[in-house]
DNA sequence: ATCCATTTCGTGTCCGCACACGTATTTTTT
DNA sequence: AAAAAATACGTGTGCGGACACGAAATGGAT
């Protein structure tokens, strides 16, 4: 093991071998004007030979520059709503990034109105920071945002949502499509070969949110491949999970008419249908659903809902300032598409992936 | 979000409040002496008022201190050992922390061997690294070498191992018992509510391998704590999963007596099993193994093998290390008992957990 | 050749902390 | 009471790099 960071120059070995004073080196690294060509190329030349690392801690130490990061993502008001996770997850690199004079300014936004997210961006392109991570979920005001941020050279990374040929410099979520086919998977096999399934969406989704829609085919995906697709047939239903009034008699009609296997509910609201099932006192039903906010726990462990599909939302934000960091401060190479493991979530598990929450 | 991190008082601030000098703060700060009482305790008030908390980039910078870690796991001669995982994670850390003045130093030893492990703990004690992490498999050596570390005053880690009350500052590893339970449950779940399963043990093995008695344990709990257990008879086998030849013949007479539905592996060879079973042609039998080393993941993507329970090796180390970083050299708190996730592994999402070896 | 304006480059200070050294004060010794 | 020895504290320098400022070299115009 690299027993120590092998003696690096310093600025002032690499004058000496230029003959010229650390202040010519110095205007070379940061690209200062004052520099003949001639001796710019020579110091060039040897930065490259050695591979000159600055040291990290001499650097920012002197430097006065302190470097600001924008994370927007939709807002949570309540502790069930999924974008209360992330959130964790920026604290943590918060912590970590402190140190370089690196801070982070955290903007939210209504997901039921663009124009609300199209508000901030304004904000935020004002404040011109060093770099931007967001969550695009509404097309048009995210390629706006994404034009001024390429006219003010500004870094971004997009969280959850992608949205391809951005030029962002970074990606982080899940693959909603295989996530679906994964579910499919789990309801095949927990099934005894055939059944009614359900796939239970929510109505009136203002925000198009292709990762609904791409779970949703990945599960349909499953079946269509394999032989027992024949044995089973899928269903599905439009209902409000956010009103229950309504929903119950959709769903009292569906079950009377159906001898329902399996549900599968492709957004984070498989609570509100537990929650039914509950009260209803149906039961031998498999229920798949997705994200660990607290009710779909709480629903889990008392057994109602079989598997709950988690995509590490705080590790998501982690890694996303993460590597923005990595890029903006560090100059290091980093990866531009970063999917997130599906992990299987069942009431025998679900202890352990708690933990994040609790530090 | 915390715009800034507030502007810190300096040692120049605090020695201005106490009407002292810079280095009498020193002093204080590293309570060396030639201090008052008096003032001392003056010192220390204030900096407790304040909450002083030293730069981090000058404190590196200005000390000419370098930090130095040592981890001891077992060696891994090929690479189907579960044991190159870590190691991935070790480099992740040192590539955090190097820039702290931090080193690593990696020692392996034989896990066949308890003289091999002791002669590695002789040598870490005579370089009186600043911390150590290690694997406490064998218990006698690892109580001697404990209580050297303890005279010594080195802090260190435990790792997949834990060894209760140790004095260990931390511990990271899997809930071996609750993986065990978890696959009993994932079992039952896939099978039709009855049939014979089997334990596959390997024998013969020399070192007193707590995890693989305790997965056995969870997973015969799952069904002695359900209502099926009546209806599944649970088998067996020892065999030595290291030479291939024996193995075929026990294998071979089971299964000629036995319709085996599902078969556990609570080590980490499950393609063993899942080799024979391929030449055999034995099909429609569901294997539940541990441990994303190629071979298994070979087995498991081809269909052979159904479940794979993860732990995040390299996550462990990694974690394992910065955890003694932030104890050592930031003085954090840490937390004791960090127990891995534990993943479930299936073909359809195997790809989302490969990830950290591309790195 | 002289003078001024660029171009090119070297020097010094500061960032916040660690630590060696030196100075002032008090205590002990004889 | 003077000298020696502790004790208590202040000052200065260096860590590696950023950046301001000033000095030297070069070029052009007269």
């Amino acid at each position: 093991m690299t027993p120590l960071k092998d003696e690096q120059l310093r600025i002032r070995d690499i004058a000496k071998l230029a003959n010229v004073s650390t202040g010519t080196v110095d205007r070379v690294l940061h690209g200062r004007p004052g520099v003949k060509q001639e001796t710019k190329e020579e110091i060039l030349k040897i930065l490259e030979e050695i591979n000159y690392i600055p040291n990290l801690m001499a650097k920012t130490l002197a430097s006065k520059k302190t470097t600001r990061f924008v994370v927007l993502i939709p807002d949570s008001k309540d502790a069930n709503s999924y974008w209360t996770q992330p959130v964790l997850g920026i604290h943590q690199a918060v912590e970590e990034i402190s140190n370089f004079r690196t801070v982070i300014d955290l903007y939210t936004f209504d997901d039921s109105l663009e124009e609300s997210f199209a508000e901030m961006t304004e904000k935020i392109i004002n404040e011109e920071p060093d770099g931007v991570i967001f969550c695009p979920v509404f097309h048009k005001a995210s390629q706006a945002f994404i034009k001024e941020l390429k006219k003010l050279e500004i870094p971004f990374v997009f969280i959850d949502t992608d949205l391809k040929n951005s030029s962002n410099i970074a990606y982080f979520g899940q693959d909603a499509f295989k996530s679906g086919y994964l579910a499919g998977k789990l309801m095949s096999y927990g099934l005894k070969g055939s059944g009614e399934l359900l796939i239970l969406k929510q109505v009136n989704s203002l925000l198009i949110s292709r990762h609904v829609e791409n779970r949703e085919k990945g599960f349909r995906e499953f079946f269509e491949s394999h032989d027992v697709s024949k044995n089973y047939k899928i269903f599905d239903l439009d209902i409000d999970l956010l009103d229950m009034t309504e929903p119950q008699k959709s769903l009292k009609t569906f079950f009377s008419r159906h001898k329902v296997e399996g549900i599968f509910v492709p957004n984070s609201r498989a609570f509100k249908l537990a929650q039914y099932m509950q009260k209803q006192d149906i039961k031998d039903t498999l229920v798949i659903g997705y994200d660990l906010i607290p009710d779909n726990i709480k629903y889990l462990e008392s057994g109602i809902i079989s598997f709950l599909i988690g995509q590490r939302p705080e590790e998501q934000a982690y890694k996303a300032i993460k590597s923005l960091f990595d890029y903006t401060v560090l100059n290091k190479e980093i990866k531009k598409l970063n999917y997130s493991p599906i992990d299987i979530i069942t009431k025998e598990n679900i202890g352990f992936y708690k933990e994040f929450r609790n530090e």
